[in-house]
DNA sequence: TATGAATGAGTTTTCATTCAT
DNA sequence: CATGAATGAAAACTCATTCAT
């Protein structure tokens, strides 16, 4: 039993120092420390501090992916995909504070253009491939996809961020219904 | 001649390896090398790394300040104010690329929320005037104000990185008056 | 083995560097390499400089006052007392003059006086101790006991100081006895 | 009028922050703004720091022996001279607690040994031509010239440092008779 | 003479990484 | 597998000294 428990207490004393401290401020002692384990244990599992860094940030990446993700073929529209996809965001950010502040901390690293295939990039394609195809449809308004995945992007970051500092306003239906009127309104055609 | 040369020398090559390597990657060895100067020297203007840190970001935020307020009090209605702003924010990030790096390193910093009076408080500010004046005159969507300044900055921080990768596209007269459309369909009641 | 040889090794070379050097002169690198450890090591076991020096002082003082009070009560008068103790001081001065040097070096560092506890209050004491009986006794000069206490030590310092440099002198039985009848001059009534 | 007057703010302010702090921790640039003077003007009058600690210290202990001497010849016996020599110490190190704190701290220099000529030298020679011919008449103990005067020096070394901390007792003529004995038993054959 | 900006060697301290047990 | 003592490169910062003005 705990063989890979182990693993497991890394990656989430990992999580929460990085996102407390920042990926330099955390040491590989404090992270250690932390999980219960010594330093040197720490590199069975994980080769290097950028390679745990790297690790926990595609962890946490693709549970955002996937939560966003979450029922969307449900949905008909491109618009309706994306509004389902910006309250898929809000839970999983107002659920996983610590996630979804690694991945922002994560895309403002320095050198990160640096590292393709590390960042956004399945995140993005995701959203382009409902962005193209409401644009196809007409329904969206006609400007490049990537440009407007970005917006959209933007858009639900700045209310995650918002409602992230005030989460009981999100309770509410009818300003959750205002927001997703924003995200209709600033792309459709 | 050259008295303040030295600190502006230091100031430069600072807001270059800031945004290229980071805050904590670009070491004050490596700034004073490429300022062409010595080591000890950069203690003569600036006493600490921190410190130095601290006054780059400024140095940068007050240029964006000024140049995102520029012209805005001859635009009429709050979505002018916003759009005129758009225009201003893109050309101060296409023109300085490296400056705005540093506000959103900096922005995203560890820690950042700790340290008042730093970080966005007087551009969030401005934004929030003309939005509260908006959503008062029935202009802009009944949302907080502050919800929907963020969500403004969002689309413009979107907008920006986009046409940083792309510079020749925000040319088009076209692409740049459907991307004003973006903002007042998002914000517009 | 070896666990805590190190921390000995790097004692004893910190002790033969700043006794020879001074505690300022003395660097980490200078004590880790004449210790044969590495820098980084140093901090292992000692968490400062400054916390290296106390200790080091601690360590000597320690052995001073163990070796000076040895056999004090074998003796009746304080008189007796006293002359034994010299007897002890020279000992313990000439066997370990790198010690004892590191207790005059700390003792007369710069801000000493503000470190209460650190400096030679015990040593005083058991030297005021035996004093202030003798003087309840009638055996001692009345003089504040405090005052009779520091003259001894004056003496003895003088003493030891001279014997250092003629360490043959001390052997004589008969110079012996003459720098005892200097204490029991000076302080009997 | 000045031009040695800038010598003299040098030495004034070096012996109080010497005093004070200690030889290392009192920087050049220190010096130099308690001397209301620039720091490169310390090198017109002193050519390296070390060289300005031996300077001032040559002061001190310039200072310290005349005043130690004065009237010496009045006295008749070398008791007298000694104890007239305490007198002497003791005014000055009550009037002159910086001076004197320089000549201490000086003296425990980690290699003082090595710079043979600057280090108490005259004023042991002062003593112990005294003590010496004191010893040839039968007045003093018959010890080795230099024990006897490195003891006298350790005496009214305890006795200055105790006064300094208690300087209104020293104004007792009570007490100071009795100190004046303490030497006299302690010397006297 | 007087200044103080500039220098760079040297100091303390941290921390990712290795490796013998 | 797990440990943690040991390492040493690298960082921030200090300060005696120089030198152009």
């Amino acid at each position: 039993m705990g063989e890979q428990g182990k693993r497991k207490q890394i990656m989430e004393a990992a999580i929460r120092l990085f996102a407390e401290e920042g990926f330099e401020a955390a040491s590989m002692q404090d992270i250690a420390t932390a999980a219960g384990v010594a330093k040197g244990t720490m590199y069975l599992y994980f080769p290097s501090k950028e390679d745990l860094i790297t690790q926990v940030y595609r962890y946490c990446y693709r549970m955002d992916v996937e939560a966003c993700n979450a029922g969307l073929d449900e949905e008909g529209t491109a618009l309706d995909k994306l509004c389902r996809r910006l309250d898929n965001i809000m839970d999983f950010t107002l659920s996983h504070p610590l996630e979804s502040r690694i991945e922002r901390l994560y895309g403002s690293r320095p050198g990160s253009m640096r590292r393709p295939g590390d960042c956004l990039e399945e995140l993005y394609e995701d959203i382009e491939a409902v962005v193209e195809e409401g644009i196809g449809r007409g329904e969206l308004k006609n400007l490049p996809a990537d440009l407007l995945a970005q917006t959209y992007y933007g858009i639900a970051t700045a209310m995650y961020l918002f409602f992230q500092a005030e989460p009981e306003l999100w309770q509410s239906e009818d300003v959750r219904s205002r927001c997703r009127q924003v995200i209709r309104d600033s792309l459709s055609a």
